[in-house]
DNA sequence: TAGATTGTTAATCGATTAACAATC
DNA sequence: TAGATTGTTAATCGATTAACAATC
C-alpha cells in the first residue's frame, strides 16, 4: 500500500508486478498470487492500475473511508500516540481518547482531540461507529477496560499493555510488545545468529511520513 | 520466556513441553524441536528445568547480562520509551538518551536517565560498549542519524521511524511501525476476512510486566 | 520395572516459486 | 503480429506435526 501511494505521488498511473515487487522487496510471483486472494486486477500485457489497486487494498484494509477509532490512556504513550500524525495519513481519525483520571481530563481540555472521562465512552462509539480501539492503559487496568469496549461494541484492539487480554470470538487483539521487539533485536545481534531475514525493501524510500 | 519467567516466580523448578507449550500457545512438538535447534535441554521422562532453560533463552537472546542502549530522539514517543519500565526487565538498561535539540538537553537534566547532546553519542556508546539503539527521531533525520549510529559502532537499531532504512550489512534494522499495526487490526475486523490465526496463548496470564 | 517425557525421524501440510498458457 | 505481462498450474521448498525409539 505504502509503495503504491508513492508510485501515486510520482504521477505513475499503472505498475507492473515486477516494479511493485521489486519496490515492496517481495518476487513477482508472490505479489501476483497474493492480489488473486482478492481477484483480478491486472491487465496481461500492461500491469495493474495503480489507482485501481489502491482502491482495491484499501478495501480490503477497510481504509477506504476514514475510520474512526477511539484511543484509551492519556499517559506518556497515549500522548505521544495522540501526537502521531501517521494515523490519519493511513486512514484512521482518532475521534476521542478517554482515561480514568479526570484531572488527566481536564488537563487536556484544549487540545485537537478531546480526552473525555471513561463514563462518555459508550456515547462517543456508538455516535461515530467506533469499531477499533488502541488500548495503552496500565497493565492492571487492561483487561477490565477491554471488558467495558467490548460491551460498547468495539471488535478490534490495538494492545500496547504487555499481557494477553482475553475476550469473545468476533473480538480481534492486536498485541504490539516493545520488549520483544527490542529482545527480538538482540538475538539478531548476537554472534551465533544468522543474518536477521526481515525483508528491506530496496527501492521505494522516504515515504513522506512523519515519525511519532 | 515470558512463560518461563512467570513458572519460576511461582516456585516451579521443572516444566515438561506439554505444560509449556500450552502456556505459550504452541503446540509440544514445535517447542521441544525448537529448542533442539539450540542444543538438548530436557531430560526425558522429566521434562526441562526451568533455571537452565530461562539460562540458555537469555544466551542465546543475548539478555544473559543487562545489554546497554541508547535511545535517540526524546520527543513524544522516546519520553514514553524512557518512561517504560519493561525494558529493565527483560535485560536491557537505557544509559542514555540523546537529542540534537539543545533546549531538550537542558530541559531534562535531572531525570534518572541522563539525556546528553548528539556529540557526546561516541564517547558514551565506546565506555558502555553500547551495541543497540532505539531511534525515534523524526523522520527527515532518521537515515543521518543511523548512519552516524554506525559510525559509533552500533549493530542494532530499533527504528520507529515509518522509512526504511540503509544499513550496511551487519547491521539489524527491525521496524515498528504503529500505522501499519492499525491496518492489520483493520483488516481483521472487515467482515470478508476470517478469524485472526494470532496465537493468544491461554493459559499463563498477567505476567507481572508494568505497561508503557 | 512401569510411567513419563524427551529428541528425532518421517509424513504431512502449506507456502513459495518457476514455468507457461492466456491475452492485452 | 510481436512483445509484455498477467493469472494459474504444477513443482519445489520449508515448516509443522505425528509417531516412536531412547532413556530418565
Amino acid at each position: 500500500m505504502r509503495c503504491l501511494m508513492r508510485l501515486k505521488a510520482n504521477g505513475l498511473e499503472t505498475v507492473s508486478s515486477q516494479a511493485l515487487s521489486s519496490a515492496a522487496g517481495v518476487k513477482p510471483t508472490q505479489l501476483r498470487k497474493d492480489l488473486t486472494y482478492f481477484g483480478q486486477f491486472g491487465t496481461r500485457g500492461l500491469g495493474y492500475d495503480v489507482n485501481q489497486l489502491t482502491g482495491m487494498i484499501a478495501e480490503v484494509l477497510g481504509t477506504n473511508t476514514l475510520q474512526p477509532v477511539v484511543l484509551i490512556g492519556v499517559g506518556n504513550l497515549g500522548k505521544a500516540l495522540i501526537s502521531y500524525r501517521g494515523f490519519e495519513r493511513e486512514g484512521f481519525e482518532i475521534v476521542s481518547a478517554f482515561d480514568a483520571d479526570t484531572n488527566v481530563v481536564s488537563a487536556c481540555m484544549k487540545w485537537t482531540i478531546p480526552v473525555r472521562s471513561m463514563d462518555e465512552l459508550p456515547a462517543i462509539v456508538s455516535k461515530h461507529h467506533v469499531r477499533m480501539a488502541i488500548l495503552c492503559v496500565p497493565i492492571e487496568a487492561a483487561q477490565s477496560t477491554v471488558n467495558s469496549l467490548i460491551k460498547t461494541g468495539i471488535t478490534g484492539v490495538l494492545n500496547f499493555a504487555p499481557m494477553v487480554l482475553h475476550v469473545p470470538d468476533g473480538v480481534t487483539v492486536n498485541n504490539v510488545n516493545l520488549a520483544i521487539e527490542l529482545e527480538n533485536l538482540s538475538y539478531f545481534i548476537q554472534e551465533h545468529a544468522p543474518e536477521s531475514n526481515e525483508e528491506s525493501p530496496p527501492e521505494i524510500e522516504n515515504q513522506t511520513t512523519p515519525p511519532v
